[in-house]
DNA sequence: CCGTATCCATTCCGATACTG
DNA sequence: CAGTATCGGAATGGATACGG
């Protein structure tokens, strides 16, 4: 993977074309992609938010307004009809397959030996296997095999 | 995707068992990911990192020896024979999937529209296609077809 | 139950200056 | 080139108290 150029914009980071930093732009804090988590795994109310992560209140409604503002989340009418609460937006759930390679890669990396942690399973109850990178034609990707190419 | 369980433990998080968090405890700060896509990307000096993302040395020299301590770089000597320059370890390799995910994401909802940004191609020039997280018989998977189920 | 408001501590970060 | 040292400001975080 190598870099063939870069335009100029501005953000925190350099490099603003670069959609890897505009991604943690978003996501890049410390809570944001636990929330995800905990939205994809049926957290709705706020209370559940602060519970499933242990979050701080007020840091918890911060980071809600921004990913509201940004609409990875949005306030809707639940079924029961009169609270308001938190659902993933599809742009939300188009995060499912980043937590999912966070997922594997802490399984396998972030853990000692024998060390027991939770797994992700399908609707069969099987193990989901891990994520490779593919090409079209199924041939498996690395970094080594890949470059980031600018668009003009 | 629901949690059937959750053990206890002392991280800056609350449940210690769900790979995500552990994995986020690793390279969820505002940098780490970033200095890991620069690697796979050929940065290989302490003043190539620090040119590509524009981080403030002290703090790059501080997330150099964490990622370091935690195994995801390593000092290694240089081919010319004197210098000693950073490498990702397998473990650093490992996140591939990870930044390809977050880059994906990134390229369809963190641009507005007709904004350009740079794609990720394989070495045939073809663009990488997006990762979809699927069952082993290829069946796609989304959040709502997978669970997490807490190893006993 | 859903937040907001405040206070305080800690961390993070950028800029700069300096050393081997 | 590869860091280290220091400083000050900003962001982040936890705890708690309060109001709709």
């Amino acid at each position: 993977m190598a870099v063939d150029d870069v335009a100029g914009r501005d953000l925190p980071w350099t490099d603003p074309s670069c959609p890897v930093a505009r991604a943690l732009d978003v996501i890049g804090d410390r809570w944001s992609l636990l929330i995800v988590r905990d939205a994809m795994d049926g957290a709705r109310s706020f209370t559940d938010f602060q519970q499933r992560t242990g979050i701080a209140r007020n840091i918890l409604a911060d980071r809600l307004r921004k990913l509201t503002a940004q609409r990875l989340i949005a306030q809707v009418e639940a079924p029961s009809g009169k609270r308001r609460v938190y659902a993933l937006t599809e742009t939300g759930k188009d995060l499912f397959p980043v937590i999912v390679t966070l997922r594997q890669w802490g399984e396998r990396h972030a853990f000692e030996q024998g060390e027991t942690h939770s797994v992700l399973v399908d609707d069969q109850g099987a193990v989901v296997p891990p994520i490779v990178p593919a090409a079209a034609d199924g041939r498996p990707l690395t970094s080594d095999t890949t470059s980031v190419r600018r668009l003009v």
